[in-house]
DNA sequence: TAATTTTGCTTGCATATTGCAAGTGCAAAT
DNA sequence: ATTTGCACTTGCAATATGCAAGCAAAATTA
């Protein structure tokens, strides 16, 4: 998970290196969709993360270059986590991944409609949610 | 990575449990593009896998129906693994981390193509590349 | 035919990672 | 002034990983 180590000079181990483990994209995945910025947003993601993992995990993606720290506009007391253009750029990775998921396994209802969006048209799904997300990561947000 | 454990409903946590890990996604890539097929084979990966880590994702593999044994035409001793349709449709994921991949990290030469195909037209490349992963795993191949 | 090698694992054991509970320090609210 | 909220850290047990060795069946070599 830390930056240094590199098993080998696929690009695919190199990126499993950033994100490949149980907790990263899932703490992604709220960044993008779940309308999560703050440490004990992600706490409270159904998954269930373990405090120290989701510390260690935040550590690594902030070192990689994925999530970048600010100062939450609502208080000292809380830091805003946000996607960097890099963290932004996995959405078309997640993407697969959910429609992947919606061939195999059950979709929740919710997303549902998103995910026959997203496969509807992938390319017009991924510019749309990615100029959102930049304007989101941008605006210094005053809470949920 | 075993079969049962679902940690929530999401899509996505649920297709973590399947391939994410260091492991399992690299074996899928030998599997549809560095002419893979046994246990032995994949040993030898750049990586370097260690042999109960391999036979345990192999197996957990098999068990989400990702890839399947078969007997293998050249001997008796070998077992085949192949991608099963389920695993061949998660060339559209491998496929967008490679493309994010090349944004931010050095792309080896050898791949450079093969990513540029891709970035230029996705859906074409995803289409002719599971047609060719769909023959390939349907005929009893008597060695690379 | 017998010995050796190959293949696909399993086993033991040391080390690393994870998960859970509790605790800490600072900020903010009461 | 005290309590609560927030972002962690720490300790420790449980689990997973990595490494080396071993093992049985099949194939190859002698």
């Amino acid at each position: 998970m830390e930056a240094s180590k590199k098993r080998s000079d696929c690009p695919l181990g190199i990126s499993l290196d950033v994100f490949g483990d149980k907790w990263s994209l899932l703490i992604i995945r709220d960044l993008m969709f779940g309308n999560k910025c703050t440490y004990n947003d992600f706490l409270k993601s159904a998954e269930g993360i373990a405090t120290n993992i989701l510390a260690s995990r935040l550590k690594g993606l902030e070192e990689n270059g994925v999530i970048e720290k600010s100062a939450h506009p609502d208080s000292k007391a809380k830091i805003l986590y946000r996607l960097t253009p890099k963290g932004i750029d996995l959405l078309p990775v997640i993407m697969e991944v959910y429609i992947w998921s919606d061939k195999y396994y059950e979709m929740p209802t919710n997303l549902k409609a998103t995910i026959k969006e997203a496969k509807k048209d992938k390319d017009k799904f991924v510019k749309q949610v990615t100029k959102e997300l930049k304007i989101k990561m941008t605006e210094k947000k005053s809470s949920s």
